[in-house]
DNA sequence: TGCTTATATCACCAACAGGTGACATGCGTC
DNA sequence: GACGCATGTCACCTGTTGGTGATATAAGCA
């Protein structure tokens, strides 16, 4: 029982560090209905002014803590993990290879979960930012891959129409088990979901 | 400026109805951010005790309040106001009609979105009850209407994804005018997001 | 050694939250 | 009128929040 008293880093760095990844901890734990300057100071086991003389603030330390962490997929990653062999692909392919990896790659991260939820009801400056790199982040995604369609359909309008859909099912999946009689807790009702992602792409992207 | 003091009504209903109706001008004001005891009985202009007294609680005044308005949309609505003739409809153009109905439904309800995006981050006895009564409706008129259809595909997934995304988008459009290049906040970009359904609709369905 | 500076803690503030007990006041009944 | 009861107000409690000024202490340097 020795944990009363840390002796003092007195190194900022290391101190920044600490207080950073208190609010990924404090985030997955309670969300951000408790995330408040002094929780998080208590979680890092540090004072509180800290965060005022480091990151001016809690925005400052919020921001700091976006920053770092990977909380939005990569274009690499929507793609599968393969830039080259994905732009190979036929439409089609490419896009039940992206609502593969878009569903685990948003399932494999629960702060980024957490942060979607936060937007839709507390719009502040600092979700701002953060809704302003995913859109840029999807826009180029987009750009990349499906621009050049001549299809004939609205393609960004049905690709952002499947992102949409399961952005809302993933969320909803941390805290409801079933939705609208889907199975969202078990790997066999997603796998339902993709077949029907991949279904309509089949019947709507003309085939060559 | 006579405003100061009212005199006390002393009418147990009518206070009552005073208390539930601050609950829905202040959630539509602040949404459930500043949704605590003291802005509720401020809001009222009435004691905070009467919540305790007449509610039990704060939960207990939030959960009359979700049970008098029509927070989510009936049957009849979601089949665009006409029962009758919604059953004698081809089965593309019942999920023309649902996917058209549900989005006015939803866009016409600020306090639905209020309370869908607090279901998202703050699960409680109390959202528990509002998604209990919602996952009830949608799969009533989910059974009434689609469950008999021999199309060999998955209906329900293919409804309720697109529900998912409506719900989505709709909830997102109080916050942002754009998403993933669609553009939420005018009639046109709605319009553009109900062809894109109306065609997948089109091109699924098989038709007879 | 002694000095400066960065690092971190502590003590405190005002504002507000949820919650409760004591009290005032008006209404209906006998 | 006098009583009891429902209705409503008030004062106050405890705990927490965001925020700040004063102070201790360790590290680096002359």
């Amino acid at each position: 029982m020795t944990e009363k008293k840390q002796l003092p880093l007195r190194d900022r760095q290391i101190t920044s560090r600490i207080l950073i990844s208190a609010v990924g901890s404090l985030l997955a734990k309670k969300g951000f209905k408790g995330l408040g300057v002094n929780a998080v100071a208590r979680e890092a086991g540090v004072d509180k002014v800290l965060i005022y003389r480091y990151f001016d603030g809690l925005p400052g330390l919020i921001a700091a803590f976006a920053q770092q962490e990977d909380f939005w997929p990569s274009t690499r990653e929507m793609a599968g993990g393969d830039l080259e062999q994905f732009s190979g692909l036929p439409l089609d392919e490419k896009l039940s290879m992206f609502t593969a990896s878009f569903i685990q790659a948003l399932k494999k991260r629960p702060l980024t979960r957490a942060i979607m939820a936060w937007e839709m009801i507390e719009p502040n400056e600092l979700t701002e930012e953060l809704e302003r790199v995913r859109e840029e982040s999807i826009m180029t995604f987009f750009q990349m891959f499906f621009a050049k369609d001549k299809t004939g359909i609205d393609l960004q309008a049905l690709v952002m129409l499947v992102g949409a859909a399961l952005s809302y099912l993933v969320i909803r999946s941390d805290n409801i088990d079933v939705y609208g009689g889907l199975d969202l807790a078990t790997d066999q009702g997603w796998d339902r979901i993709s077949s029907v992602v991949n279904m309509v792409i089949q019947r709507v992207i003309p085939q060559e």
